[in-house]
DNA sequence: GAGGTGACTGCGA
DNA sequence: CTCGCAGCCACCT
């Protein structure tokens, strides 16, 4: 709470997203106990690039699955060429089945379908 | 210290 | 499902 930023935190959780699966911001922020601040989460996001390691931030989505920060990757098509590397489905910049590939942190694991 | 910004969310239509 | 409005809090200048 003193030298970790609220931003280590949000890396934390994203670092746990297991592979082929997404998150919310929302999900995070309620995580973390800044329920209702998912802007937070975005905010930390934006400075993932300074963060080591590397957060996978490709994995993180808004609540309806579109792929909003794209274009904070460096190539607008690199989040979507990464989803797909891991399985994931991206159509029109938003993630197909996105219910279905959902990972909440508070779920930590498991949810094995 | 104050103001502005933002990779969001929930509700109603 | 999507669109628009308003609220939310930490970081930067």
């Amino acid at each position: 709470m003193d030298t970790f930023s609220f931003y280590e935190q949000v890396y934390q959780v994203v670092r746990l997203i297991p592979r082929g699966r997404v998150c919310s911001y929302g999900a995070i922020a309620s995580f973390l106990g800044s329920k209702g601040s998912a802007r937070m989460v975005g905010y930390a996001m934006n400075a993932s690039h300074t963060a080591y390691p590397p957060v996978p931030a490709h994995r993180v989505v808004n609540r309806k699955g579109m792929l909003t920060g794209k274009f904070h990757f460096g190539s607008p098509s690199l989040m979507e060429q990464l989803l797909e590397n891991e399985g994931i489905k991206v159509q029109n910049d938003r993630i197909l089945d996105f219910k279905e590939i959902f990972w909440d942190p508070s779920l930590e694991c498991e949810t094995d379908i």
